[in-house]
DNA sequence: AGTTTATATGACAATTCCGTCATATTAAAC
DNA sequence: GTTTAATATGACGGAATTGTCATATAAACT
């Protein structure tokens, strides 16, 4: 009897706002950051200059999209990354910026 | 003699803006659309049932990014694919949301 | 050369997003 | 239980992005 494969289909939408989470430069310095090890709020916006709210504003997005963690340590709350899937997609990013989009280093916004 | 390496850090606005260009649910569907090879922009705005202009534009910035390449071939012109780098993205992506944020098909726009 | 077909470009209003401020929540310390 | 420290939330004006329209370019056909 054949079995029905249920065909894993790209859901455009979920992934046009996943990567919507990391077309901030904000969020891509924090998830960047935290490739170094969990930290919290203050921590985050000490070490990338920004104001604490702008962090909160930006690690909500990231954590609705399952990028990092959250875990409330005390009167802190820690932040870790979603290793699995951030890891693979920066390399990627990376391999594919040196390899076929050098010119995008020099381009504050994409013209169309 | 020790080598010099020079240490690929990830350049975070680059990255903020290759992702950028996935961030759109027009340009997502036109580079899934061509997962199933090169089409030409009439092609393209048909399938996806959306504007020529609309296609031109959201093609010129998946284009500058890398991510597809043109080929005029006579009157019409032809996009193709980067699979290189947009495959085993677009794996990860449906990989990550599958596992990771299945919320997130049910919502328009992230809360932040 | 003029016409048609395919695609790109530029401009503008409408929408969405971002940065910041004021305020709320939560836990610890006193 | 009041105060302090850490973080989150909501709102609002300004900035950026998007969708559409008008027009430009480029090749093919007559």
């Amino acid at each position: 009897m054949s079995q029905r494969l249920t065909l894993q289909k790209t859901d455009v939408t979920a992934v046009s706002l996943l990567f919507n989470a990391l077309s901030n430069e904000y969020r891509v310095g924090i998830v960047n950051l935290l490739r170094t090890g969990p930290k919290n709020v203050g921590e985050i916006s000490d070490a990338l200059k920004i104001e604490q709210t702008m962090a909160s504003h930006n690690l909500k997005c990231l954590a609705f999209c399952g990028l990092v963690t959250s875990q409330r340590l005390g009167k802190t709350i820690e932040y870790t990354l979603n290793r699995e899937t951030v890891e693979p997609i920066l390399r990627l990013a990376d391999k594919h910026i040196s390899k076929y989009a050098a010119n995008l280093r020099n381009c504050k916004t994409l013209e169309r």
